[in-house]
DNA sequence: CGAAACGTTGATCGTCATCAATGACGGTGG
DNA sequence: CCACCGTCATTGATGACGATCAACGTTTCG
């Protein structure tokens, strides 16, 4: 996706280092950015101080478009967890990709309907399934896709406190699903497919 | 948005009974469903029997798109809680419509953006506060967009039994934030915004 | 100079009390 | 029959407090 930007004097690439905001909750913003490397987190702030991350953006990955598509206010802050290069595209610029653009237009709306999917999902299981499910979903997330990331933000992916995140951790390793250092998850696929079933009940 | 589909043969309408169903979980489809009148649920039925309603989508409301543009199983079951009339558009007819009207394409991305702005402040909210505030927050909206939901569907949107949905509201109705009977709430606008405020200790 | 000793800081975890939310069972009333 | 609710026991998750430990840099002394 990121190629559709390239060779446009009105695209500016910038770099953040870690824990530097690309976009901040509540401001009004002119640009879109693409994500060219490093690893972002999503978050809303709520009044009562606590953070909620609802996705990490990586490669590829577009943010602000939101705003840009709806012009509103930043619904999250974005914030650089590891270093991060990112195309800063103007929403003039944007406008005119998504109208002349019909391949970019395909990948935005793909990129949004798959966003809102596992948002859904998500909130679905997070909803519906004890802390331990969504631990175990949030680890095989990690493995599958080669993060490592630091346990505040696992904690607030879970919108959970970190003290709370290591007792979930520590019982699941008293029950054996866990290896008793690290956070691998000492299960095959198959068996995490069980153990994740084993809360269907 | 629903004048886009008129006067084109491929388009039908249909008739939807309260409790049918527009969409199935699992299935894969060939039409998009734009609303023309009632209203109907969007919720996820999760293997341990519990259903998860994300959103409720009324008229001018398009559904079925998420599957269409990326070619995927349904995520979730669409079912009529009033009379629905629809139409069903074909997916061939759809990505028509995107390609070649650029206004369509642009109520279509606001829609999108629409919808992940809202989950995501949902997630984030009945993540980071306890039931009471979820709920209060609901009802508002009801009010507000002058539904009136069965109490087995506002549990649902909250993720709940309805025995803890009826508890949680006799608690608000003891702690006089809501009327003794029905389901209104007993206060302005601006005494509402104070008892969520409270929630932000 | 180098090594041992010291203090600071942040992460982790045991413990305890508490709150939030649920499930089950049975009763009541339309 | 179904919706609603009182009651009770239980689980899930949290917050607070304090102890421990490892990492790191600095001081102190031989």
């Amino acid at each position: 996706m990121e190629t559709y930007a390239v060779n446009n004097p009105a695209v500016v690439q910038k770099s953040f280092a870690p824990g530097a905001r690309l976009i901040r909750q509540g401001d009004t913003i002119r640009h879109v950015y693409m994500i060219l490397d490093g690893i972002t987190k999503c978050y809303i702030a709520e009044d009562n101080g606590k953070d909620y991350i609802f996705e990490f953006l990586g490669k590829g990955e577009i943010t602000g478009e939101l705003e840009a598509i709806n012009k509103g206010a930043c619904l999250c802050n974005i914030e650089a967890i590891t270093p991060v290069q990112a195309y800063a595209i103007p929403h003039s610029q944007f406008a005119a990709l998504v109208q002349n653009n019909p391949t970019f237009n395909q990948l935005l709306l793909q990129e949004l309907a798959t966003r809102i999917s596992q948002t859904c999902i998500r909130a679905s299981y997070q909803q519906l399934y004890p802390l331990e499910y969504a631990l175990l979903r949030l680890l095989t997330l990690e493995a599958d896709q080669h993060l490592l990331l630091a346990k505040r933000d696992m904690a607030a992916y879970l919108g959970i406190s970190v003290r709370s995140f290591n007792r979930t951790l520590k019982e699941l390793r008293e029950r054996n699903i866990m290896h008793t250092t690290g956070l691998h998850i000492d299960l095959t696929k198959q068996q995490l497919e069980n153990i994740l079933k084993r809360f269907e009940e």
